[in-house]
DNA sequence: TTCTTATATCCTAGAAAGCGGATATAGTCA
DNA sequence: TGACTATATCCGCTTTCTAGGATATAAGAA
């Protein structure tokens, strides 16, 4: 039950929403990427990318200096059941529309591309 | 967004979790059921049941001194599809199940019996 | 009205979580 | 090696959440 209620948790707070959102259109992003995107002081994008992590959503790839985010392929039975869900759901939030209409429009500008 | 994180949060607690498994299999429990199976004092069963209903989970149903909470029939339509999804992972917790049999145990044995 | 009971709300303390600047780490390049 | 960069972690601060005793409210009974 505990680790039920830490996979809720894990998407009780609007910046990690995001961030999944991000990555339910987007097959990989880096760091700087979603720092950029989400307009996150670095500590805190990462903060948040590698609690996505530790709860089981995220993998991390590292390249040279970036280390690029996405979203683990087989999650954990739960996790795999809510991840259509939050992909419906968020794709009708505005906010999560805005992000990614900001991320088009950086384009390849970033640090990493 | 925001409302989307507002329910995972209310579904980040361990005590909130075991409340709403046992109302998936009791059409409706009163304030003393929940504090006698869960083992809570009172203040914290009602804080727990007025947060739930604050989301929009549950309903309440005065009668006489008692007050009784059930499941909302018309859900929101994120919480409606985590419904059957909370049935499902939530009857495979030992603690839920555990509750349950405390519930079943005490039979019609409680204040409002 | 007064007493009793079930529930809700108030209040303060403590725990947990988030924030973001500062620092550490790891990798690249010269 | 040393300078540089992207990311991770540390640390202190603040905010948010929870717990549970104390108090208030609401309804029934005498």
């Amino acid at each position: 039950m505990k680790d039920i209620a830490k996979i809720f948790q894990s998407l009780d707070e609007e910046t990690r929403l995001r961030i999944l959102a991000l990555l339910l259109h987007e097959q990989e992003l880096c760091v700087c990427d979603i720092m950029a995107v989400l307009q996150l002081p670095q500590s805190t994008a990462s903060r948040h990318l590698s609690h996505l992590k530790n709860i089981g959503w995220l993998q991390d790839r590292r390249v040279g200096l970036w280390v690029y985010y996405s979203i683990v392929k087989q999650l954990d039975p739960l996790q795999q059941t809510l991840l259509p869900i939050l992909r419906h759901f968020l794709h009708d939030s505005p906010d999560a529309r805005a992000d990614l209409e900001r991320l088009r429009s950086f384009g390849t500008k970033n640090c990493c591309a």
